[in-house]
DNA sequence: TTGTATGCGTTATCAC
DNA sequence: GTGATAACGCATACAA
């Protein structure tokens, strides 16, 4: 590696900025009719809208949002609170919510709590100094004070990723819960006697995978705590490969099967079936959660749950599109909570 | 799926925002002072400091930062223009500015430009209505209207990835044709001698590998433009498995190792060369590149080229924050391109 | 150490 | 259809 360094631009900051009035003088109009042009009017002259758009392009003009934003208290932003950006999980949510918001000429603002309520907390402080006129945040896991400020804020605020018991406003989710439970009923249906649970990071929603895990196998009398392995440190490949040999070692090889939290995991475990010669999924079965692509291209491929990223995203975007537009028309509102459900994806990591 | 709906809130609007008076009035004192202890001014007695605190939390305070960016004209505000949300490169990078700029108290505005120089114009336009004191962008394949509205804007600019042969101001990155071209001379020495190159998107970076990669085939006459896979939609490993089996196709299997634009496309070719029993590294050689975690974790570990992409995020906000802060003092200023460089990781994917 | 006057660039509102 | 005026909420510059 190496450096070629040369010298710098050293830019002057005094570039003065062009205003409504620049454009004015040289359209010869008042700065009031050049903001209609700006804003696209209607009832502007057309030869006048034109000399206007002329003079705009010729000096380059581009309107201060500050101000625009002070003058009208529209700020055509939606604020964004996610807990990680290097997790595809929240890159689809992310895609999700653009491709809605950008053609709708709306801004995000986007805040990466690092699965801090309190780093939550002072994001959210500084999104609202930003009259943001939607907010999506993960989970209902915010502070006191966070959800105080959220509903004083009085726009439109949808938790998403996960069914929240006392939302605040919008929910857009799926019971996490519910979806853990159902891996492990699937998995004791197929025949597994044994089955561990793999997890890392250890948020709300995986605690909920993990309590639905429980739930099925006390019923049954299944549930061994020696073959629940979890860690909060994040979640990677590598981590799976690591829990798995401490469950290994911590169950003495007495396990038939295991849960991971997510597919990142899983294919770590995968991984290391294939090192330690442990024949998946007759000897050991092995099953992810978020389907992420890699997961049906893995060796042998891995049985996982698929969920709705992208669609979480974009419907609550597109609600709180709603709620802006209807305000005051109550009949015309959308519902406030939506389960976008999740579905058992079984491939050849299980039987 | 289903949908569990309910009867929506129906926030009001009409909630007056707070300002410095209403602080000012129930702290008894003048707003400049309840400016001066928000903006944490030294002069401020501390029970007068106290009192103003204590108003503010009780009411709920937050300042308008519309009103404050258009009053100082300060936004503390970056912008960040990136081609795809959904690509572990890019969420790496990203965090690389994040992990920078919100401890110093700056905003993140991300735009994604979808790989097109007319999205990204656009949202230049938009960026630069926000009053950004800096701009992060992706490559150096800007529209001409871009570039000046850039240059004008007089906020210090990194263009980051990519070596740029013009640069606007700062340039983080490394060359792509040397990197593709150090590959390629790689499998070369590992005597493969029919050499392919898969790619998808084929944007400019991924151009300049398969440049580098055709300078060393034909320096030593090797290179068959039949083994050159090519498709301008998004890749995936999917499409790197489709690609594949393009390649075979087309030379009827007269190929004995390729370079795949990156690791997504190599973990597909891997997964079919298992499935069509083709040895690798023996029979094929396959080699990728980013180096993302999975590749470590491929059957056979995948070979690729290790680049740092969280450090081009990183250093290329620390030398906007740089010229921010000695604008106006040449000396101080920082180098205006910075080679991240990059590393070939041959693991079991070539021989 | 604290307060007052003024302006930032835009839009709402009302004249013309 | 177009223009004048007064906010919007805060920070700069200066006065006290």
């Amino acid at each position: 590696m190496f450096n070629n360094n040369s010298i710098p631009m050293g830019k002057s900051q005094g570039v003065k900025r062009l205003t409504l009035k620049d454009v004015a003088e040289k359209a010869q109009v008042s700065p009031m009719t050049v903001s209609r042009v700006v804003n696209e009017f209607a009832g502007v002259r057309a030869d006048v809208r034109n000399r206007v758009n002329t003079a705009i392009t010729e000096l380059g003009y581009i309107p201060n949002r500050s101000a625009s934003v002070l003058a009208s208290s529209k700020s055509k932003l939606i604020g964004v609170l996610i807990p990680s950006l290097s997790n595809v999980v929240f890159s689809d949510v992310l895609r999700g919510i653009y491709d809605i918001a950008i053609p709708a000429n709306y801004q995000v603002l986007l805040f990466n709590t690092h699965y801090s309520p309190i780093e939550e907390e002072r994001a959210i402080r500084t999104l609202l100094g930003q009259s943001p006129e939607g907010v999506i945040i993960t989970g209902g896991e915010q502070t006191g004070a966070a959800k105080s400020m959220l509903a004083a804020s009085g726009v439109p605020i949808a938790q998403i990723m996960d069914k929240v018991e006392d939302p605040i406003d919008i929910n857009i989710g799926f019971s996490h819960f519910e979806a853990g439970a159902a891996v492990t009923q699937s998995l004791v249906d197929q025949s597994y006697k044994k089955i561990g649970f793999i997890g890392a990071r250890m948020d709300r929603r995986t605690c909920e995978r993990l309590a639905g895990f429980e739930s099925v196998l006390s019923a049954i009398n299944g549930l061994d705590k020696k073959r629940v392995i979890t860690i909060p440190q994040a979640s990677s490949v590598a981590m799976g490969a690591a829990l798995f040999r401490e469950l290994m070692a911590k169950t003495e090889g007495d396990c038939d099967a295991v849960f991971c939290c997510n597919d990142d995991l899983a294919l770590g475990v995968l991984h290391e079936c294939n090192k330690m010669q442990i024949k998946v999924p007759e000897k050991f079965g092995v099953c992810g959660f978020n389907d992420i692509e890699m997961a049906a291209y893995a060796q042998p491929a891995l049985s996982t749950v698929s969920v709705n990223r992208y669609k979480m995203g974009s419907r609550a975007i597109e609600l709180i599109f709603n709620r802006i537009r209807h305000d005051d028309d109550t009949l015309l509102a959308s519902p406030n909570y939506i389960n976008t459900g999740f579905e058992l994806v079984m491939r050849d990591s299980t039987r």
